[in-house]
DNA sequence: GCCCTACACCTTTTT
DNA sequence: GGTGTAGGGC
């Protein structure tokens, strides 16, 4: 027990050691948060208050959670692969597999990942003949996503004209059509199992009662169905301990509500509020430009981070002509860390949006520094695993359109859009997925589809007592993947991620408890060890096992991991690699050397973000867990000139620069903006939207030209983006930052020229 | 039925 | 700049 509290501060011990009762603890950047939700439950278990599997701990990635059990491993002498510790849509998957028949789905139901939800969607469209030009297939998935993490179904959403009114009927077609099929997207796994819980008065008393510790990681991040969720699961007398940080909310754009936070102190009567401020990770100087940075937002529950070590090194910032000479810069300044002993691993490259990353990789390549890209495509992403995964998808479950549709003609057998018409329209006729349609089409498409359907039944049948990992294998040789890729020219490295797939088998079905010669179609173990049977007002529940061995067969389980855990992209694993990638999936990580690049308006703070409520907070919020991801040293860049989409852009400096405390910034270029022309020529040579005419200005001293900073009594900065017209005629196209882009009539308006 | 080319659109972040 | 789709040619 000391052993468990001693190292906490009194902070930290207080909230370890709170009683059972629902608490919020406002957990700043670097407190020590994952380290008092892991000794929080390794407490509880220690004192006797509840058994390990009376706790729910949820969190939003597959990181956070693995991390949660790793370090509750090394706290507590038990087997942890039976904690109900995850995901949300990881728990919700095993809540649906024990329950499926309460839930009403197949016991096989298949997890839809975005991209595969996408895809449907536009096939729902094609079927419906719905023009996807008035209803395109993304705004339609945001509009059922976005009703299912508010927890509304079709019949509950309201429409207020044509257009909504006929989303609302496609979202309906859509949800019945997953039903036929079988499968569930991401925010389905977590309205149906709220709709089950909610519903089934036995089953939801009997899990309020198992769970009296419910556990809430990155409480800021949860959506209206999550909240809505956790309040149902604690029931009246679960407590709940959420742990969060309203500074680092940062996903409100895909339903998260910070507000959830005030109404959870609200209405789960928190009689607990502890906030962590003691910062263990960042040196003061980097602490104090986080500190004041966010500062400038209004809606904060209130917290400022304090820490013992030194101011350290000044947060330096750089001007860079182009994004170019911006990633040389970066890869200079790495290279000097490295040179003084860093390691490369500590030191993180971050940027705001993916296509950020090619430059700086193209600079780090050519200085031969390893480095690892994250996000971007993912393992399960990968087409030709897709391809494999779909096979195997339609052997737990034939009734999968998508999986059909991915591989009826992959690798070509000679089933093109013809036939595939006549198989839909057989489908539509008779009400029955393309697979059980099959025999009702005629002809010569009739019998290329049949025996379509006969490799995959072939392969079910002569595989069914099989283990998993020789499962994949023999499905990798009966599709003739293997063999396509062959003759293809840049097929070996697609083998190669295929074959991994057999590995991936194994590990999967290791780990998780199969066994390593548990059939892969057999079904959950439970059923054969009815040792969990409850009963509860005559009611038979089959209690929820937290290992999948108990709740779905290996295959299930290893499509299900497809899914919800699309793979790291294991680019260089192991070795020691410089770090890039979005402030977004920095988030819960810390490096010795940080460096925030693309610090330019419109591109950080996203121009995208002015459009959507409080998106300048939030995007003030990135900016801020960017800042307190660094330890020691903490750079800051932006180019006046960038590539995006195929054409440069003139970018003013982010309007976070001018909220950040002088005293802890070092400028290594002139804080004024120059005119780049004087010093670069380069703009000039990459900007081919400048007309002969302005180049001819140009050499006249009192002109205006491109790439110009000037000063405006009402817009304050800007840039000169394009000129057009000339002489008394020319108009300029004006890039104001947060003004926005202006056309203004060059006689007319008055502008004054900043001198570089 | 299959392959190739042209063009459109994109790009904020992810379970 | 790259990717996905549509349409035309074989």
């Amino acid at each position: 027990m000391q052993n468990l509290l001693h190292n906490l501060n009194p902070e930290q011990l207080a909230a370890v050691t709170l009683p059972a009762q629902s608490a919020l603890i406002l957990a700043g950047a670097g407190s020590g948060k994952t380290r008092v939700l892991t000794t929080r439950i390794a407490w509880l278990v220690q004192t006797g208050q509840i058994s390990a599997n009376g706790i729910l701990a949820v969190t939003f990635t597959n990181k956070a959670a693995k991390e949660m059990l790793m370090r509750l491993s090394a706290m507590l002498p038990i087997n942890t692969r039976g904690l109900w510790i995850g995901t949300f849509h990881g728990l919700c998957n095993r809540l649906l597999r024990a329950h499926h028949r309460d839930a009403g789905l197949p016991q096989t139901f298949q997890i839809l990942d975005s991209a595969d939800q996408l895809s449907f969607i536009k096939r729902l469209l094609k079927a419906n003949n719905v023009d996807d030009e008035k209803y395109p297939p993304r705004t339609l998935m945001y509009f059922i996503n976005g009703a299912k993490d508010s927890g509304l179904r079709a019949s509950e959403v309201e429409a207020y004209d044509a257009i909504e009114r006929k989303m609302v009927e496609l979202y309906d077609l859509y949800d019945q059509q997953c039903q036929r099929e079988g499968v569930v997207d991401f925010a389905e796994l977590l309205l149906r199992s709220y709709e089950l819980l909610s519903r089934n008065q036995p089953l939801r008393e009997h899990y309020q009662a198992r769970f009296k510790h419910i556990l809430v990681d990155e409480f800021q991040d949860t959506n209206d169905l999550q909240y809505k969720w956790l309040k149902l699961l604690a029931g009246q007398h679960g407590a709940v301990f959420a742990v969060g940080d309203d500074d680092q909310s940062i996903y409100a754009f895909r339903g998260a509500n910070v507000g959830n936070m005030s109404a959870f102190e609200r209405e789960f009567r928190v009689q607990n509020l502890i906030k962590l401020e003691q910062n263990y990770r960042s040196h003061g100087h980097i602490l104090d430009a986080a500190n004041t940075l966010i500062a400038n937002n209004s809606k904060r529950l209130g917290k400022n981070l304090r820490t013992d070590a030194g101011h350290g090194e000044p947060v330096r910032v750089y001007e860079a002509t182009s994004d170019i000479q911006e990633a040389q810069w970066i890869v200079e300044e790495a290279k000097n860390l490295i040179r003084e002993g860093s390691l490369r691993s500590e030191i993180a490259i971050l940027y705001r949006s993916n296509a950020q990353s090619r430059v700086i990789e193209h600079s780090l390549f050519t200085s031969g520094i390893p480095y690892r890209v994250y996000g971007g495509q993912r393992y399960f992403e990968r087409a030709e695993i897709k391809h494999a995964i779909a096979y195997l998808q339609l052997m737990d479950n034939p009734h999968n359109d998508s999986a059909f549709l991915r591989v009826v003609n992959f690798p070509a057998r000679g089933i093109g859009a013809r036939s595939l018409e006549q198989l839909q329209d057989a489908a539509k006729q008779y009400n029955l997925s393309l697979y059980a349609a099959v025999p009702y089409v005629a002809g010569k498409a009739g019998s290329s589809l049949s025996s379509f359907v006969k490799l995959i039944e072939g392969a079910r049948f002569e595989t069914q007592q099989l283990p998993l990992p020789e499962m994949v294998q023999i499905v990798l040789e009966v599709s003739s993947l293997i063999e396509h890729y062959q003759t293809e020219k840049e097929g070996a490295d697609r083998i190669e991620n295929l074959e991994q797939l057999v590995n991936a088998a194994t590990l999967f079905v290791s780990e998780e408890g199969f066994g390593l010669d548990a059939p892969a179609l057999a079904g959950p173990a439970s059923q054969a060890t009815p040792n969990v049977i409850t009963i509860a007002d005559g009611v038979e529940i089959i209690d929820a096992d937290a290992a999948l061995p108990a709740v779905m067969s290996p295959l299930s389980a290893f499509l299900s991991h497809a899914s919800l855990e699309a793979g790291d992209n294991q680019a260089q694993a192991g070795q020691d690699a410089l770090q890039l990638m979005t402030v977004h999936s920095a988030k819960g990580l810390e490096f010795d050397a940080v460096f925030i690049s693309g610090l330019e308006e419109g591109l950080f703070p996203h121009e995208n973000s002015a459009k959507e409520e409080g998106g300048a907070e939030e995007e003030r919020r990135l900016m801020y867990v960017a800042i307190t991801r660094a330890r020691k040293r903490l750079y800051m860049s932006f180019s006046q000139t960038r590539m995006l989409h195929g054409q440069t852009r003139y970018n003013m400096r982010s309007r976070f620069f001018d909220e950040l405390p002088e005293e802890a910034m070092k400028w290594l270029s002139p804080k004024t903006q120059p005119s780049w022309f004087a010093s670069s020529k380069s703009a000039w040579d990459e900007s081919p939207s400048t007309g002969a005419n302005t180049i001819a200005q140009s050499f006249n001293k009192n002109a205006w030209r491109i790439g110009e900073s000037v000063f405006h009594a009402k817009f304050g900065e800007g840039v000169i983006v394009n000129i057009e017209g000339s002489g008394a005629n020319s108009r300029a196209h004006i890039n104001f930052g947060r003004h926005g882009m202006k056309l203004l009539d060059l006689s007319i308006a008055k502008l004054d020229k900043i001198p570089g």
